[in-house]
Formats: structure tokens, C-alpha cells, sequence
RNA sequence: UGGGGAAUAGUGUAACGGCAGCACAAAUGACUCUGGAUCAUUUAGUCUAGGUUCGAAUCCUAGUUCCCCAGCCA
């Protein structure tokens, strides 16, 4: 069977992007772009950059970013960086660089050779320091942190200076550098910048540029035992890429002022901060910290829980790329705060899977079916198409035979009104096979449907009646003899709230958490074609769902589906509204 | 309580002084060898109060509500 991944890549460099540059509705920061290129203001050079601290793994609230960055990048006609933060040693590691790149990459977008990290910088940060220093606009300050806090004042009120604020440019240069060499222990000393401790806004009230953290870093080991903070740091990295348009989430909208202080004290080349409002989705928690605990909580396999938001996840849920890059283009970007439907993020799957997906059968919950008039033994390969949507994909054989398995939920032996499927007397069609007819009910001692009987009309064969007859309904089935066994496992949200921190007096988000989010179903059987499938591979079970290989099923030797997300289930609102 | 942001159908977003539009969701119907897909239709909105204007979601004034900031995190 065929894989339905895509594998074609994305570019963001020239106009090859996966989605291509639309004239018309742009948002606030496409527009300022759009302005910029117009005007000339950077030389007309787009260059953005995607810049994650390798602390954790990427979920689906990056991928906004990362398709604003590299998206604009490509709709424009320039660059985009992947760039990792990694300033602060204490937290991060290799395994989540790694990660990342792999994540991003899954997404579709090419940094080409851009790949770059802060720390690669440290030195040139460290010469601006000394710059700052020589200019008497950054000082060696020895409070402690707990001093620092006291002395930055309140919201209302201003703090007061740093005894240590008007030492001289000798002193600082002497203190900085023996900071630098390890002489000081951590905590003790730290450079700040001097700007305006009554400041009304806290980031500028002499901020701090480094701490002294004697720590091991993942790229450059031992080499610094000093380390730059976000502020000081971040605008650095943006002005040495010649980045135009720094785009960055909402909370670093107070933090722009310091952006811009410090690259107009450095005389630096100077690119323009653009504040956006991150993403929130209905029944999802999203923030680093609540993922992380989950996952050491025990309440998820892990970070690529197929429950999780995470990229990982969702990929190991079913999602495609392109379902993930479309969503992040319908949700737009604005500067306050939403919270996007999930049933949104289904949609954008749902389009991209109906028109990808190969179609197989599958029965989830078996129920045997036996045509009393099939000749014993005899099996027939009938053709059955693999993506209507979709000429190309072609069609395949399916095993059809005297003893077959439809889904318990398809027989009803006292059906309601709207039931239009299998019933004592009723004909029906099985796809792509034969009209049969419910000719006997078989149950066992506690009155449980086990086993029904039909005919069929072999003049159907194929599905279609020579007299034209119509039937109300058309089941998926599978051979008993040709099919094979699977456990499939179903998902469903992890929280039960729409908003997850919707909670009592004292609980937290854990208090929401779904016990029925994982369901696994053993004793499935799939047709045939499934036999060879590779892990990630996506189908569509018809009438059922989307549903990918799990990659459990490569290391346990059996066959492993996690359900995606299931189709439009009209029969089940019908159901819903008649209770 | 200081500073910085922001408010458009249930949800997410357009309209940049000139007919409030699109998508999702919901509902109805058509079609269908997936109760899928597709197609058509419907419901539903400018935070409030004033003002400017022939005309205001858009400009002005006042208010309301929400978000962010007191890490040697990012």
C-alpha cells in the first residue's frame, strides 16, 4: 500500500513556499512586511527568523510561529533562520535541539545552511558588554537577587539605585572580567545595564545582562561561566542575522523598549520587533510547563502521546504537514488574545486527509456475517477504489467470501426511525461486493446478537443492481477467512473542560483531565492491503475515521492504528438529538 | 494602584470614512456505492455612552472589560 505522506518539502527561500503569496487580506504584520518592501526600508530584504529555546519540544502553538516566520519568508521572497536561544544552560538540552530540527523540518520548511544558535555569539556578546561598559552605560553590580528585587521598586513605585551603580568604567571593566574568568561564585555579582531605576516600565529599570552561572552548556561545555539573559541577548543574535522583522508573542510586547535601548547603545544594526498573540485551542492545555507535566505525571506515554498538542504527537496522532500548515494559515494573527476552536484545527485535517487518505476497510467491533447462499470456500476478489477524490490512486482487490465481518453498530435487530442500516429483513449493500439481505438473528445465552445470517443477490456483484433497486444503506466489511487482526486506539480530548483551566477553588487543570481519552480497542480486523504498512502511514477506515500506523506496530510485530480523527458522524447527532 | 497592549456573529478573522464579508461551528435541503465528500440555503456581529461627519467598525472624548509586566527564565 501506498504511503499518502507527502514528501514534498517546502521552501522558504524564493517562491516555492507551500502556499503561495496572497495579495489580498493581509495581516498587521504581513502588512508592515508588504510596507517595509515598498518603501525600501530594509533594502528590500525580507529576513525573519524562528528562534525556540531547546527546553522542551515543539507543539502545536510554535507551528504557529514557525509558519508566520518562514511563511512570510517565502511569500516574500526571503529568509528564514532557525535559530536556537540557548542562553540559560540550566535548562536546556541536546535532546531537545534535536527535536526541534526534527520538528520543524516535519513541518516542511528549509532553513538551508541557516541553522544558528546564541551561543555561537557568545563572544561577540561579550565584546558589546565591554562596549556598554566603556560607554558607562552598563555596571558591575554585587546585590543579591533577592537585594536586586527590592531595590527594582513596585509597579507603583519607583526602585532606587544600585549602591554599586557609579563605579568606574575601570572597576567594572577589572569586575566584569574576573566575573568572565570564574573568580566570583554564582549569584554574586551580576552586569547590568545602566538605564533608569524610577523607570515606569520594570524591564528598564537597569536590567540584567549577565549572570554567572557555572554550568555546563550543550554547545559550548565549559567555555562561560557567565551567561547572557534574554534582553541582552536576543536583540544581539537578531541584528548579527541582519533579521528585518524580530516577530515574537504578545508578553515581549514591554520588553521591546529594552530591545531597541540596547542595540541604540551598541550603535547596532537594528531590526524591528513585532508583537503577536500566541495561540490557545478549545479543550487543549499548551503552555511548556502543564505539557511537561503531564508527561513526568505519568498521565501520557510521553511527549509524543498522540494526545499531546505536541508536533511529535501530532504526527504520531495521524496530522499531516499540510493540515497543520493550513490551520496556521485560516487562524490569521492579531495582537489579541483567542482562543481557536479545536473543531477548526479537525476541519483543516479532515480536507487535507479526504483528499490524501487511501481508503481500506476495518472493523473495530466485529459481528459475523454469513451468507447462506455464498458457495462454501470460494473467495472472490472484488475491485474497490482507493481515494474517489482522487482518480490517480487507483484501485485494489479486496477478499470477499461466504463468512465476513461488518461492525456490531451496523446491525440493530429492532432499529429506530433514521436507522438506515442492517436489520431482521432489510437489505443493504455491502461496498464494493453484493447487496445481502438479514435472513436470521443467532445470540448466545444472554441474549446478545453474535452472529447474523443473510443472502445475497449475486446479480449485485460489484454493488450495483441490474434493476436498479436502491438500498438505504451501504456497509464496509471485512473477509472472517483474509482479514487481519489489529488493535486500534482511539483518542479523544485530554481535558473536559473547553477550557482546561476551568477549575474548583484549589485544583488545577490535572482536576479536567479526560479518563476516557484513550480507548483501546483489541480483536479489529483490516483487509489485507494493510499488511505491509509502515509506521505514520495514513488511511482512511471507511465510514469510520483517519487512521495512521502506530509506530508500536514496527516494534511489537503487529498491527497498531491510532485513530486521527473520525468522519463527520451525522448518524451520531441524529442519535444525540433523538435521546 | 504605575506602565504597556487589546476589544467585530457561538468561535477565528476581513473591511483602514462609503453595501459589515469570509471560514469554522450550528440548522435545513439536494446529491451520493462512505449517514464521508460535494452543492445550495438559513441562523447569528461592530464593548458602552456621547461627539465630528451627508455618511463611523474605522476619527474624537469619556467610560467598561480583558491580557501582559515587580526571574540573576525565555
Amino acid at each position: 500500500m501506498e504511503s499518502p505522506e507527502s514528501r514534498k518539502n517546502a521552501s522558504n527561500d524564493g517562491s516555492e513556499g507551500p502556499d503561495k503569496a496572497s495579495t489580498e487580506r493581509l495581516d498587521f504584520i504581513r502588512t508592515i512586511v508588504a510596507e517595509d518592501n515598498r518603501t525600501g526600508k530594509w533594502d528590500s530584504r525580507v529576513h525573519t527568523r524562528f528562534p525556540p529555546e531547546p527546553n522542551g519540544y515543539l507543539h502545536i502553538g510554535h507551528a504557529k510561529s514557525i509558519c508566520l516566520n518562514f511563511g512570510i519568508a517565502a511569500e516574500f521572497g526571503g529568509k528564514c533562520n532557525l535559530r536556537f536561544d540557548d542562553t540559560n544552560p540550566s535548562k536546556e538540552e541536546q535532546e531537545y535541539v534535536d527535536s526541534i530540527i526534527e520538528d520543524v523540518r516535519w513541518l516542511g520548511w528549509d532553513w538551508k545552511d541557516r541553522l544558528y544558535f546564541a551561543s555561537d555569539y557568545f563572544q561577540q556578546m561579550h565584546d558589546y558588554a565591554v562596549q556598554l561598559i566603556k560607554a558607562g552605560k552598563a555596571y558591575v553590580c554585587d546585590l543579591t537577587a533577592e537585594e536586586t528585587r527590592q531595590y527594582r521598586g513596585t509597579l507603583t513605585r519607583p526602585g532606587k539605585d544600585s549602591p554599586y551603580r557609579n563605579r568606574s568604567v575601570e572597576e567594572n571593566l577589572d569586575l566584569f572580567e574576573r566575573m568572565r574568568k570564574g573568580e566570583f561564585p554564582d549569584g554574586s555579582r551580576t552586569l547590568r545595564a545602566k538605564i533608569d531605576m524610577a523607570h515606569a516600565n520594570l524591564n528598564m529599570r537597569d536590567p540584567v545582562m549577565y549572570r554567572i552561572l557555572h554550568e555546563s552548556h550543550h554547545r559550548t561545555g565549559d567555555a562561560w561561566c557567565i551567561y547572557p539573559m534574554y534582553d541582552w541577548a536576543h536583540g544581539i543574535e537578531d541584528s548579527i542575522e541582519r533579521i528585518t522583522h524580530s516577530i515574537c508573542t504578545l508578553e515581549f510586547e514591554n520588553h521591546r523598549p529594552l530591545y531597541d535601548w540596547f542595540l541604540d547603545a551598541l550603535g547596532a544594526y537594528h531590526p524591528q520587533q513585532i508583537e503577536f498573540a500566541r495561540l490557545n485551542l478549545t479543550y487543549t492545555v499548551m503552555s511548556k510547563r502543564k505539557l511537561l507535566r503531564l508527561v513526568q505525571d505519568k498521565h501520557v506515554s510521553g511527549w509524543d502521546d498522540p494526545r499531546m498538542p505536541t508536533l511529535c504527537g501530532l504526527r504520531r496522532r495521524g496530522y499531516s504537514p499540510a493540515a497543520i500548515r493550513n490551520f496556521c494559515k485560516v487562524i490569521g494573527v492579531n495582537k489579541f488574545n483567542s482562543t481557536v476552536d479545536i473543531a477548526l484545527l479537525e476541519h483543516c485535517l479532515r480536507e487535507d486527509l479526504n483528499r490524501t487518505a487511501p481508503r481500506v476497510m476495518a472493523v473495530l467491533k466485529p459481528l459475523k456475517l454469513i451468507i447462506d447462499n455464498y458457495p462454501e470456500g470460494q473467495i472472490e476478489e472484488l475491485d474497490a477504489i482507493n481515494n474517489p477524490e482522487d482518480a490517480s490512486a487507483g484501485t485494489r482487490k479486496v477478499p470477499f467470501g461466504r463468512k465476513l465481518y461488518i461492525e456490531q453498530e451496523d446491525f440493530m435487530e429492532e432499529p429506530p426511525k433514521k436507522f438506515f442500516r442492517l436489520a431482521p429483513g432489510r437489505e443493504v449493500r455491502l461496498r464494493y461486493a453484493y447487496f445481502v439481505t438479514c435472513t436470521d438473528v443467532v445470540k448466545d445465552p444472554a441474549g446478545n446478537v453474535v452472529e447474523i445470517h443473510c443472502t445475497y443477490d449475486p446479480a449485485t456483484r460489484g454493488g450495483d443492481a441490474p434493476d436498479g433497486r436502491k438500498v438505504k444503506s451501504t456497509l464496509h466489511w471485512v473477509s472472517a477467512a483474509r482479514s487481519l487482526p489489529a488493535e486500534v486506539r482511539l483518542y479523544d480530548g485530554l481535558s473536559t473542560k473547553e477550557n482546561p483551566e476551568d477549575t474548583e477553588e484549589g485544583q488545577d487543570f490535572t482536576a479536567n483531565l479526560n479518563p476516557e481519552s484513550l480507548q483501546v480497542i483489541t480483536g479489529c480486523r483490516v483487509e489485507p492491503a494493510l499488511a505491509d504498512t509502515k509506521p505514520l502511514d495514513r488511511f482512511q477506515f471507511e465510514r469510520l475515521g483517519y487512521f495512521c500506523t502506530d509506530p508500536d506496530t514496527q516494534t511489537e510485530g503487529r498491527l497498531i492504528f491510532n485513530r486521527t480523527v473520525g468522519l463527520r458522524d451525522t448518524w451520531a447527532k441524529i442519535q444525540q438529538s433523538q435521546k
